[in-house]
DNA sequence: CCTTCTCAACTACACTTGTAGTAGACAATA
DNA sequence: TATTGTCTACTACAAGTGTAGTTGAGAAGG
């Protein structure tokens, strides 16, 4: 139940729900952004394993189709993501810092802005 | 050629390259940190295959067994890597600084030191 | 009511990865 | 030289994941 690893599809899959709150398998589809859109069955595979996994429900049936909802947050699958890739660095998150920076996908503002934060993070304790 | 994802395993065997130049696969199995060594046929099993994609090479052979080199550089790796973390957010590094800092993986230090860097960065152009 | 559409449920398959065993060649050593 | 250890090369296998087809049931529409 911790939070478990997802898979990119699995991702997105949860991306939708997040967002979309109960959703069909046929709305997850369409909510899908993928270049090339998954088939129904596609989705629907994926969605069956993450039921069994426990990290999606089916909230309920509507007509004759189910309505899943998501079980776990999406606070926490990303931070289940990123402590694998720290996990990489040996949990260091400078190698991380610099790679943002050197590939220019960190700015000025992004840092002022992660300080501001990490400033009222800390008055705040914990 | 470009990058190529590595599993947790190959980037370890990256690794142990990048650190001590030219090794067997005895020496490579031996460098692995983990809790639980994989078997000598194990780590060699995933040698091959990274062989097979590329991303190592027999540099030469030395009484009965080779000695391979890394052919991808610590930091193309590193970057793919945190290339497909960010694809999970939509390219954007802010949710990634947000989950750092909320976790306390990132000091204020961390932060200041990352926008030294930043400013270097930007002074040299690029 | 008959036809058509849409789902659910199940099955199938290929590829990747972690895992490791086996057979045979070769080297080192008693 | 006979024995023992170490490597290479190959084979095997299970789990996870992306991918999608088939079959049958039920809904919807004419």
């Amino acid at each position: 139940m911790a939070s478990a690893r997802l898979s990119k599809l699995e991702f997105q899959v949860m991306e939708a729900l997040w967002s979309g709150g109960e959703l069909s398998i046929r709305e997850i589809q369409e909510e899908i952004p993928a270049r090339r859109t998954p088939a129904y069955t596609t989705v629907q595979t994926t969605v069956y394993r993450m039921e069994a996994k426990g990290i999606v429900r089916r909230a309920r049936k509507v007509g004759n189709f189910h309505v899943f909802e998501a079980l776990i947050t999406r606070e926490a699958a990303q931070r289940r993501l990123i402590d694998d890739l720290l996990s990489y660095f040996g949990g260091r998150s400078q190698p991380l810092m610099a790679h943002l920076i050197e590939s220019g996908k960190l700015s000025l503002g992004d840092v002022k802005e992660a300080e501001k934060l990490l400033r009222s993070h800390r008055r705040k304790g914990e």
